[in-house]
DNA sequence: TTGCCTGCAAACCCTTTGCATAGTC
DNA sequence: GACTATGCAAAGGGTTTGCAGGCAA
């Protein structure tokens, strides 16, 4: 894909890619130090450009969990929305599914296509009520 | 309010909730300058205070709209839902109405209370489509 | 060899903190 | 007069940019 595009295919590229796939949700700081862990002397400077240039490319996506933390993962993985404790800041996850219908009548009444993996919702958890 | 909580009432927190007031959504910068233009001097440092503030006192909410922006808006103002377009930035706001079926799901099968006010939703508007 | 990629350093934006002073109660 | 709230300056976290050198093609 890369190549195909007249870019180049970098050792550091593989391992972003690479770590994210494996990490399943983490910032670009997280793909950082799983980077670093192999091989030490890869700039966090160059994770937020792979990690930039590998959404454009629709490898990966990200989603805002909260307080303006990026989270990146794979994007072929199952999709999932986010339900963010604002109490406790736990995660859960949610099968895109609950919110097909909300998403049809977006599109249907207001011409929103609604981009149903990148949602979190915020929101109180069990625990915390 | 402040004084029951020993609280001092002040020019500047006077000044803070009336533009949030006016403005309806707005950063705490858009706030800031709103204020500057009345009383020159408050500093942006007094802004985030008292949002914060404002914000426990409830008379205040706040949304993340995308990249960490947040919005402060008066809290008992028609609540609503934000809905993004990732590739304009423009913001279309969504009764709340729309959201209550899924509310009512979530709070029903994950037992999570949703923040239906602090719900942005992320997607493409019609126009970018 | 070409010119994209990288590492480094510095700048950047937004937000928070420490501290002395001002101002409310 | 007591003590909270403010302004100022500086630090902080996360992210972006400029530039010279390194490396894929």
């Amino acid at each position: 894909m890369l190549r195909e595009r007249g870019l180049r295919l970098t050792p550091q590229r593989q391992l972003v890619l690479e770590a994210v796939r494996r990490l399943g949700h983490a910032t670009p700081e997280q793909v950082h130090e799983a980077v670093v862990a192999n091989s030490p002397g890869v700039n966090i400077t160059t994770i937020y450009r792979t990690l930039e240039l590998l959404e454009e490319l629709d490898l990966i996506t990200h989603v805002h969990l909260s307080h303006g933390a990026l989270t990146y993962h794979w994007a072929s993985e199952d999709q999932h929305v986010h339900l963010v404790c604002r109490k406790c800041e736990s995660v859960q996850e949610l099968d895109v599914a609950e919110l097909r219908p909300l998403a049809a009548r977006l599109q249907e009444q207001y011409g929103f296509r609604l981009d149903i993996a990148h949602v979190a919702l915020f929101g109180e958890c069990k625990e915390c009520q």
